[in-house]
DNA sequence: CCAACCTTGACACAACTGTGTCAGGGTGCG
DNA sequence: CGCACCCTGACACAGTTGTGTCAAGGTTGG
């Protein structure tokens, strides 16, 4: 009784209804289908869809990045190689003259942010 | 010196020169530079970068995704929120009722975000 | 001195991400 | 029954990633 359609979902969240297809299909929030094939959005879902805007936006980050942190978590050999290729170059820093990377991946995100806040805030409104 | 120049590096390793200062960019190998400049890769980079390129191959990952890995690494603020949110999803407690955790997730969050701002700033500088 | 390197910067391009929108066809309810 | 919603699929488009290539200018070694 208490799941809403996708639309209903989307005005809550702040969400598209067409992004939350999309977060769909990345696999990162999934709903239960009514009979017809409705996606039926939850008290749970509802949450999962606030709280990973608020990580997103909090951290600067996409989807994608989520998802590959959740492929990290439930593949261990992954996660492995990955931390251990990653503990070798800790151990390695002999030169840290030019944090270069650094200042690039800051104008990367200060960009995305202006162009963000640039167009129109109606995400949550869109109509025609 | 057994340092060699970006173009040796690139036939010992199978990265390209073109590659090799993208990986850089992104900062995953680093060099050190020569009095002029040029970049100068030693065993231990050229090791990385065979290593990086297995890690990639045999994952199917692409270097953003260890880029991001790094950066889960060392800023730890946000790799408890990625985590915390992620941990969320692995359980799906329809038997539990709704309010307790729902409430129980919320506050997760919370503590979370309060952790991730408390220990905020030159969390990726000193990597000693 | 000169060829063969190196540097950064730029243009180019395919593949992927994120997002809107529209079309064709099914569903639910007053 | 219709209208308003849902579904999937597809076109569109800007921005990012991963690469190649080429230009203009500095460096090095024989």
């Amino acid at each position: 009784m208490d799941a809403l359609t996708i639309h209903e979902a989307a005005q809550t969240t702040g969400w598209s209804p067409r992004m939350l297809r999309y977060v769909e299909r990345v696999g990162l929030v999934t709903t239960e289908r009514s009979g017809a094939g409705y996606r039926l959005y939850g008290p749970a879902e509802l949450q999962r869809l606030r709280t990973l805007r608020e990580l997103l936006d909090e951290h600067e980050l996409g989807l994608s990045d989520v998802a590959f942190a959740r492929r990290l978590q439930s593949d261990a050999g992954l996660r492995a190689a990955v931390d251990g290729w990653l503990e070798a170059t800790a151990e390695r820093p002999e030169h840290v003259p030019a944090p270069d990377w650094l200042r690039w991946e800051q104008e990367k995100h200060s960009k995305l942010l202006a162009v963000a806040s640039a167009q129109r805030p109606t995400t949550l409104m869109e109509t025609r």
